[in-house]
DNA sequence: GTCTATATAACGATAGAC
DNA sequence: GTCTATCGTTATATAGAC
Protein backbone atom coordinates (compact mmCIF):
# COMPACT_ATOMS: atom_id res chain seq x y z
CA UNK A 1 0.00 0.00 0.00
CA UNK A 2 2.16 3.28 1.20
CA UNK A 3 4.74 1.12 1.58
CA UNK A 4 6.82 3.87 -0.56
CA UNK A 5 4.18 6.80 0.03
CA UNK A 6 2.98 9.27 -2.90
CA UNK A 7 6.23 10.40 -4.27
CA UNK A 8 8.42 7.08 -4.49
CA UNK A 9 11.15 9.64 -4.49
CA UNK A 10 13.88 7.48 -5.12
CA UNK A 11 15.92 9.20 -2.20
CA UNK A 12 16.63 8.20 1.14
CA UNK A 13 16.34 11.73 2.86
CA UNK A 14 16.54 10.50 6.11
CA UNK A 15 15.70 12.51 9.07
CA UNK A 16 18.85 12.55 10.81
CA UNK A 17 20.36 13.43 14.03
CA UNK A 18 20.83 17.22 14.95
CA UNK A 19 24.43 16.79 15.41
CA UNK A 20 24.47 15.29 11.66
CA UNK A 21 22.40 18.08 10.17
CA UNK A 22 24.74 20.38 11.73
CA UNK A 23 27.60 18.97 9.80
CA UNK A 24 25.92 18.55 6.64
CA UNK A 25 24.59 22.31 6.46
CA UNK A 26 28.40 23.28 7.10
CA UNK A 27 29.91 20.83 4.84
CA UNK A 28 27.57 22.26 1.96
CA UNK A 29 28.98 25.66 3.06
CA UNK A 30 32.73 24.94 2.76
CA UNK A 31 32.03 22.68 -0.47
CA UNK A 32 30.43 25.80 -2.18
CA UNK A 33 33.41 27.80 -1.32
CA UNK A 34 35.98 25.42 -1.82
CA UNK A 35 34.92 22.47 -3.65
CA UNK A 36 34.46 18.81 -2.60
CA UNK A 37 38.05 18.00 -2.56
CA UNK A 38 39.57 21.58 -1.47
CA UNK A 39 37.17 20.94 2.24
CA UNK A 40 39.31 18.81 4.80
CA UNK A 41 37.23 17.09 7.69
CA UNK A 42 39.34 19.44 9.83
CA UNK A 43 37.55 23.03 7.99
CA UNK A 44 34.05 20.82 8.50
CA UNK A 45 34.97 20.19 12.49
CA UNK A 46 36.09 24.04 12.96
CA UNK A 47 32.91 25.02 11.23
CA UNK A 48 30.55 23.71 13.70
CA UNK A 49 33.44 23.78 16.78
CA UNK A 50 34.28 20.48 17.52
CA UNK A 51 37.07 17.87 16.61
CA UNK A 52 37.77 15.83 13.90
CA UNK A 53 36.58 12.61 15.99
CA UNK A 54 33.63 14.02 16.60
CA UNK A 55 32.68 14.29 12.97
CA UNK A 56 33.86 10.76 12.34
CA UNK A 57 31.60 9.78 14.79
CA UNK A 58 28.54 10.94 13.02
CA UNK A 59 29.94 9.72 9.62
CA UNK A 60 32.35 6.99 8.30
CA UNK A 61 34.11 8.40 5.94
CA UNK A 62 34.26 11.90 3.81
CA UNK A 63 32.35 10.11 1.17
CA UNK A 64 29.36 9.61 3.13
CA UNK A 65 29.33 13.32 4.02
CA UNK A 66 28.97 14.08 0.43
CA UNK A 67 26.35 11.48 -0.17
CA UNK A 68 24.81 12.68 2.81
CA UNK A 69 24.90 16.26 1.30
CA UNK A 70 24.00 15.87 -1.96
CA UNK A 71 20.48 14.27 -0.23
CA UNK A 72 19.41 16.56 1.29
CA UNK A 73 19.89 19.06 -1.43
CA UNK A 74 18.43 16.94 -4.02
CA UNK A 75 15.54 15.96 -1.64
CA UNK A 76 14.42 19.44 -2.04
CA UNK A 77 13.42 18.91 -5.89
CA UNK A 78 11.17 16.08 -4.65
CA UNK A 79 8.05 17.78 -4.09
CA UNK A 80 8.69 20.11 -7.68
CA UNK A 81 9.23 16.67 -9.62
CA UNK A 82 6.02 14.62 -7.59
CA UNK A 83 3.72 17.90 -8.60
CA UNK A 84 5.20 18.06 -11.61
CA UNK A 85 4.54 14.28 -12.81
CA UNK A 86 0.97 14.44 -11.75
CA UNK A 87 0.62 17.53 -13.95
CA UNK A 88 0.23 15.63 -17.30
CA UNK A 89 0.55 17.61 -20.56
CA UNK A 90 2.79 20.48 -21.42
CA UNK A 91 1.94 22.06 -18.28
CA UNK A 92 4.31 19.81 -16.43
CA UNK A 93 7.25 21.18 -18.07
CA UNK A 94 6.21 24.50 -16.78
CA UNK A 95 5.13 23.26 -13.13
CA UNK A 96 8.55 21.75 -12.69
CA UNK A 97 10.97 24.52 -13.94
CA UNK A 98 8.90 27.46 -11.97
CA UNK A 99 9.68 25.17 -8.84
CA UNK A 100 13.16 24.52 -10.07
CA UNK A 101 13.87 28.06 -10.61
CA UNK A 102 12.61 29.15 -7.05
CA UNK A 103 14.99 26.53 -5.61
CA UNK A 104 17.88 27.04 -7.33
CA UNK A 105 17.59 31.03 -6.96
CA UNK A 106 16.55 30.62 -3.27
CA UNK A 107 19.93 27.82 -2.75
CA UNK A 108 22.20 29.97 -5.36
CA UNK A 109 25.39 29.28 -3.59
CA UNK A 110 24.86 25.32 -3.04
CA UNK A 111 23.74 25.08 -7.05
CA UNK A 112 27.41 24.58 -8.44
CA UNK A 113 28.78 22.22 -5.84
CA UNK A 114 25.48 19.95 -6.89
CA UNK A 115 25.58 20.37 -10.46
CA UNK A 116 29.39 20.70 -11.44
CA UNK A 117 31.68 19.56 -8.62
CA UNK A 118 33.67 16.75 -10.14
CA UNK A 119 33.58 14.64 -6.84
CA UNK A 120 29.90 15.07 -6.58
CA UNK A 121 29.26 14.93 -10.62
CA UNK A 122 31.16 10.79 -10.19
CA UNK A 123 29.08 10.18 -7.39
CA UNK A 124 25.93 11.46 -9.11
CA UNK A 125 26.81 8.70 -11.88
CA UNK A 126 27.76 5.94 -9.94
CA UNK A 127 25.40 6.17 -6.94
CA UNK A 128 22.02 4.36 -7.88
CA UNK A 129 19.40 6.43 -5.64
CA UNK A 130 20.73 9.59 -7.24
CA UNK A 131 20.30 7.85 -10.59
CA UNK A 132 17.45 7.26 -11.11
CA UNK A 133 16.25 10.47 -9.47
CA UNK A 134 17.72 11.86 -12.66
CA UNK A 135 16.29 9.90 -14.53
CA UNK A 136 13.17 11.01 -13.34
CA UNK A 137 13.88 14.55 -13.94
CA UNK A 138 15.16 14.24 -16.96
CA UNK A 139 12.10 12.21 -18.16
CA UNK A 140 9.91 15.01 -17.15
CA UNK A 141 12.17 17.72 -18.96
CA UNK A 142 12.92 15.98 -21.91
CA UNK A 143 9.42 14.29 -22.49
CA UNK A 144 9.24 11.19 -24.43
CA UNK A 145 11.82 12.47 -27.12
CA UNK A 146 15.62 11.07 -27.19
CA UNK A 147 16.56 12.55 -29.66
CA UNK A 148 19.77 14.77 -30.20
CA UNK A 149 18.00 18.06 -30.18
CA UNK A 150 16.06 17.21 -27.37
CA UNK A 151 18.71 16.00 -25.06
CA UNK A 152 21.02 18.79 -26.38
CA UNK A 153 18.08 21.40 -25.21
CA UNK A 154 17.37 19.44 -21.94
CA UNK A 155 21.19 19.94 -21.20
CA UNK A 156 21.51 23.79 -22.56
CA UNK A 157 18.45 24.34 -20.34
CA UNK A 158 19.37 22.74 -16.93
CA UNK A 159 22.61 23.86 -16.71
CA UNK A 160 21.34 27.52 -17.91
CA UNK A 161 19.06 27.82 -14.45
CA UNK A 162 22.14 26.00 -12.30
CA UNK A 163 24.80 28.59 -13.98
CA UNK A 164 23.36 31.57 -14.04
CA UNK A 165 22.22 31.49 -10.51
CA UNK A 166 26.19 31.49 -9.41
CA UNK A 167 27.11 33.85 -12.09
CA UNK A 168 29.34 37.26 -11.04
CA UNK A 169 27.27 39.17 -13.31
CA UNK A 170 23.88 38.67 -11.96
CA UNK A 171 25.62 38.39 -8.19
CA UNK A 172 23.92 41.54 -7.18
CA UNK A 173 19.99 40.78 -8.30
CA UNK A 174 18.16 40.08 -5.23
CA UNK A 175 16.36 36.89 -5.45
CA UNK A 176 12.95 37.84 -6.93
CA UNK A 177 14.31 40.05 -9.85
CA UNK A 178 16.84 37.13 -10.72
CA UNK A 179 13.54 34.16 -10.09
CA UNK A 180 11.57 36.60 -12.46
CA UNK A 181 13.91 37.34 -15.09
CA UNK A 182 14.88 33.41 -15.79
CA UNK A 183 11.16 32.36 -15.45
CA UNK A 184 10.73 34.95 -18.67
CA UNK A 185 13.60 33.51 -20.42
CA UNK A 186 13.47 29.82 -19.68
CA UNK A 187 10.11 30.08 -21.00
CA UNK A 188 11.06 31.80 -24.25
CA UNK A 189 13.72 29.41 -24.45
CA UNK A 190 11.60 26.52 -24.07
CA UNK A 191 8.59 27.89 -25.66
CA UNK A 192 6.26 27.90 -23.18
CA UNK A 193 3.07 30.67 -23.76
CA UNK A 194 2.51 30.22 -19.50
CA UNK B 1 52.86 51.45 -32.14
CA UNK B 2 52.00 48.01 -32.17
CA UNK B 3 53.48 47.21 -28.98
CA UNK B 4 50.46 45.38 -27.88
CA UNK B 5 49.74 43.91 -31.68
CA UNK B 6 46.18 44.28 -33.04
CA UNK B 7 44.40 42.07 -30.29
CA UNK B 8 45.36 44.12 -27.08
CA UNK B 9 44.04 40.27 -25.96
CA UNK B 10 44.94 41.48 -22.22
CA UNK B 11 46.24 37.64 -21.56
CA UNK B 12 50.32 37.14 -21.13
CA UNK B 13 49.67 33.45 -22.97
CA UNK B 14 53.56 33.92 -23.06
CA UNK B 15 55.02 30.71 -25.71
CA UNK B 16 56.60 28.65 -23.05
CA UNK B 17 58.87 25.83 -22.53
CA UNK B 18 58.11 22.62 -23.57
CA UNK B 19 58.94 21.14 -20.29
CA UNK B 20 56.05 24.22 -18.82
CA UNK B 21 53.53 23.10 -21.47
CA UNK B 22 53.74 19.12 -20.90
CA UNK B 23 52.87 20.02 -17.20
CA UNK B 24 50.11 22.55 -17.74
CA UNK B 25 48.54 19.95 -20.76
CA UNK B 26 48.50 17.27 -17.87
CA UNK B 27 47.60 19.38 -15.38
CA UNK B 28 44.25 20.54 -17.35
CA UNK B 29 43.45 16.90 -17.77
CA UNK B 30 43.48 16.55 -14.14
CA UNK B 31 41.63 19.51 -12.93
CA UNK B 32 38.84 18.44 -15.40
CA UNK B 33 38.69 14.63 -14.02
CA UNK B 34 39.60 15.88 -9.97
CA UNK B 35 39.10 19.58 -9.91
CA UNK B 36 41.79 21.65 -8.87
CA UNK B 37 41.45 20.82 -4.81
CA UNK B 38 41.27 17.17 -5.75
CA UNK B 39 44.84 17.44 -7.97
CA UNK B 40 47.92 17.19 -6.37
CA UNK B 41 51.40 18.52 -7.84
CA UNK B 42 52.35 14.38 -7.46
CA UNK B 43 49.31 13.38 -9.72
CA UNK B 44 50.76 16.13 -12.41
CA UNK B 45 54.60 14.93 -11.73
CA UNK B 46 53.52 11.48 -12.37
CA UNK B 47 50.97 12.08 -15.15
CA UNK B 48 54.47 13.04 -16.89
CA UNK B 49 56.68 10.55 -15.71
CA UNK B 50 58.62 13.24 -13.78
CA UNK B 51 59.21 13.88 -9.85
CA UNK B 52 57.66 16.79 -8.22
CA UNK B 53 61.17 18.60 -7.61
CA UNK B 54 61.43 18.50 -11.76
CA UNK B 55 57.80 20.25 -11.51
CA UNK B 56 58.68 22.51 -9.02
CA UNK B 57 61.47 23.65 -10.49
CA UNK B 58 59.20 25.55 -13.58
CA UNK B 59 56.71 26.64 -11.29
CA UNK B 60 56.97 27.95 -7.74
CA UNK B 61 53.94 27.04 -6.65
CA UNK B 62 50.63 24.90 -7.41
CA UNK B 63 48.30 28.45 -8.15
CA UNK B 64 50.93 29.43 -10.61
CA UNK B 65 50.12 26.31 -12.51
CA UNK B 66 46.66 26.66 -12.30
CA UNK B 67 47.09 30.67 -13.48
CA UNK B 68 48.98 29.40 -16.43
CA UNK B 69 46.33 26.49 -17.22
CA UNK B 70 43.66 28.76 -17.36
CA UNK B 71 45.73 31.25 -19.28
CA UNK B 72 46.27 28.66 -21.84
CA UNK B 73 42.93 27.61 -22.40
CA UNK B 74 41.06 31.71 -22.43
CA UNK B 75 43.86 32.48 -24.89
CA UNK B 76 42.23 30.32 -27.31
CA UNK B 77 39.38 32.65 -27.85
CA UNK B 78 41.50 35.45 -28.12
CA UNK B 79 41.06 35.19 -31.95
CA UNK B 80 36.92 34.93 -31.93
CA UNK B 81 37.11 37.75 -29.35
CA UNK B 82 39.19 39.93 -31.80
CA UNK B 83 36.85 38.97 -34.81
CA UNK B 84 34.17 39.87 -33.38
CA UNK B 85 35.10 43.14 -32.02
CA UNK B 86 36.07 43.78 -35.99
CA UNK B 87 32.48 42.72 -36.89
CA UNK B 88 30.38 45.76 -35.45
CA UNK B 89 26.61 45.70 -35.30
CA UNK B 90 24.07 42.40 -34.59
CA UNK B 91 27.07 40.17 -36.65
CA UNK B 92 29.36 40.63 -33.99
CA UNK B 93 27.40 38.63 -31.32
CA UNK B 94 27.20 35.81 -33.80
CA UNK B 95 30.51 35.69 -34.98
CA UNK B 96 31.64 35.16 -30.95
CA UNK B 97 28.87 32.55 -30.72
CA UNK B 98 29.58 30.23 -32.93
CA UNK B 99 33.31 30.53 -32.36
CA UNK B 100 32.92 30.10 -28.48
CA UNK B 101 30.63 26.56 -29.28
CA UNK B 102 33.22 25.38 -31.62
CA UNK B 103 35.87 25.87 -28.78
CA UNK B 104 33.08 24.80 -26.29
CA UNK B 105 32.75 21.72 -28.08
CA UNK B 106 36.22 20.84 -29.09
CA UNK B 107 37.34 21.21 -25.63
CA UNK B 108 34.88 19.96 -23.81
CA UNK B 109 36.53 17.89 -21.04
CA UNK B 110 38.31 21.49 -19.85
CA UNK B 111 35.17 23.60 -19.92
CA UNK B 112 33.85 22.71 -16.72
CA UNK B 113 36.90 23.20 -15.05
CA UNK B 114 37.03 27.01 -16.42
CA UNK B 115 33.71 27.93 -15.85
CA UNK B 116 32.67 26.35 -12.51
CA UNK B 117 35.80 25.24 -10.36
CA UNK B 118 35.76 27.34 -7.31
CA UNK B 119 39.12 27.83 -7.75
CA UNK B 120 39.53 29.15 -11.12
CA UNK B 121 36.18 30.95 -10.04
CA UNK B 122 38.03 32.78 -7.38
CA UNK B 123 41.20 33.23 -9.40
CA UNK B 124 39.19 35.16 -12.31
CA UNK B 125 37.82 37.00 -9.70
CA UNK B 126 40.68 38.45 -8.21
CA UNK B 127 43.70 38.06 -10.96
CA UNK B 128 43.41 41.65 -12.84
CA UNK B 129 44.41 40.38 -16.38
CA UNK B 130 41.00 37.96 -16.14
CA UNK B 131 38.84 40.56 -15.09
CA UNK B 132 39.65 42.68 -18.08
CA UNK B 133 39.45 39.84 -20.59
CA UNK B 134 36.08 38.59 -19.06
CA UNK B 135 34.89 42.04 -18.97
CA UNK B 136 36.00 42.48 -22.87
CA UNK B 137 34.18 39.02 -23.23
CA UNK B 138 30.55 39.95 -21.52
CA UNK B 139 30.55 43.58 -23.47
CA UNK B 140 30.26 41.87 -26.93
CA UNK B 141 27.71 39.44 -25.56
CA UNK B 142 25.66 41.86 -23.45
CA UNK B 143 25.84 45.32 -25.56
CA UNK B 144 25.29 48.86 -24.28
CA UNK B 145 22.61 47.36 -21.89
CA UNK B 146 23.75 47.11 -18.48
CA UNK B 147 20.03 45.66 -17.40
CA UNK B 148 19.03 42.77 -15.28
CA UNK B 149 17.52 41.40 -17.85
CA UNK B 150 20.51 41.76 -20.41
CA UNK B 151 22.79 40.40 -17.58
CA UNK B 152 21.01 37.50 -16.50
CA UNK B 153 20.23 36.42 -20.68
CA UNK B 154 24.01 36.95 -20.71
CA UNK B 155 24.93 34.74 -18.00
CA UNK B 156 22.28 32.05 -19.03
CA UNK B 157 23.50 31.71 -22.22
CA UNK B 158 27.30 31.23 -21.46
CA UNK B 159 26.47 29.01 -18.93
CA UNK B 160 24.04 27.41 -21.19
CA UNK B 161 26.94 26.62 -23.57
CA UNK B 162 29.81 25.52 -21.04
CA UNK B 163 27.22 23.21 -19.34
CA UNK B 164 25.28 21.93 -21.80
CA UNK B 165 29.24 20.25 -23.56
CA UNK B 166 29.94 18.44 -20.71
CA UNK B 167 26.47 17.56 -19.56
CA UNK B 168 25.90 13.63 -19.37
CA UNK B 169 22.76 13.43 -21.39
CA UNK B 170 24.93 14.26 -24.65
CA UNK B 171 28.05 12.88 -23.77
CA UNK B 172 27.33 10.22 -26.61
CA UNK B 173 26.79 12.88 -29.48
CA UNK B 174 29.85 13.66 -31.78
CA UNK B 175 31.52 17.56 -31.81
CA UNK B 176 30.14 17.88 -34.90
CA UNK B 177 26.38 16.92 -34.10
CA UNK B 178 26.33 18.42 -30.72
CA UNK B 179 28.09 21.89 -32.17
CA UNK B 180 25.30 22.09 -35.04
CA UNK B 181 22.56 21.47 -32.36
CA UNK B 182 24.13 24.23 -29.53
CA UNK B 183 24.15 27.01 -32.24
CA UNK B 184 20.70 26.24 -33.81
CA UNK B 185 19.49 26.58 -30.20
CA UNK B 186 21.51 29.56 -29.25
CA UNK B 187 20.75 31.16 -32.09
CA UNK B 188 16.91 30.93 -31.18
CA UNK B 189 17.50 31.97 -27.68
CA UNK B 190 18.87 34.91 -28.81
CA UNK B 191 16.70 35.88 -31.29
CA UNK B 192 19.47 35.53 -34.27
CA UNK B 193 18.13 34.88 -37.30
CA UNK B 194 21.38 34.01 -38.56
C1' DG C 1 66.08 19.94 -16.50
C1' DT C 2 65.78 16.20 -13.59
C1' DC C 3 66.99 13.61 -9.73
C1' DT C 4 67.21 11.88 -4.36
C1' DA C 5 66.27 13.22 -0.03
C1' DT C 6 64.06 15.74 3.35
C1' DA C 7 61.42 19.31 6.16
C1' DT C 8 57.01 20.56 7.79
C1' DA C 9 52.33 20.46 7.76
C1' DA C 10 47.81 18.62 6.81
C1' DC C 11 45.19 14.80 5.31
C1' DG C 12 41.67 10.81 6.32
C1' DA C 13 40.82 7.74 9.77
C1' DT C 14 40.97 5.11 14.45
C1' DA C 15 41.45 3.92 19.66
C1' DG C 16 40.02 4.66 23.97
C1' DA C 17 38.75 7.89 27.93
C1' DC C 18 34.93 10.72 29.67
C1' DG D 1 28.40 12.91 21.71
C1' DT D 2 32.67 14.80 22.33
C1' DC D 3 37.28 14.70 23.66
C1' DT D 4 42.80 13.79 23.43
C1' DA D 5 46.12 11.37 21.18
C1' DT D 6 47.87 9.00 17.55
C1' DC D 7 48.65 6.10 13.17
C1' DG D 8 49.93 5.96 8.44
C1' DT D 9 49.78 8.63 4.32
C1' DT D 10 49.95 12.44 1.54
C1' DA D 11 50.36 17.34 0.81
C1' DT D 12 53.24 21.56 -0.53
C1' DA D 13 57.65 23.01 -0.83
C1' DT D 14 62.96 23.14 -0.57
C1' DA D 15 68.16 21.82 -0.69
C1' DG D 16 71.68 20.20 -3.16
C1' DA D 17 73.81 16.63 -6.42
C1' DC D 18 74.08 15.35 -11.36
Amino acid sequence: MSSAGPSASCLGAAPRSAAQARIVIAALALFAENGVGGTSLQMIADAIGVTKAAVYHQFKTKEEIVVAAVEVELARLVPALDAAEAEAGPRALDVLLTQVIDLAVARRRMVSTLEYDPVVVRLLAEHEPFQQFMQRLFRVLIGPDVGAAARVRAAMISTAIGGAVTHPLVADLDDEALRSQLVRFTRQFLDITG
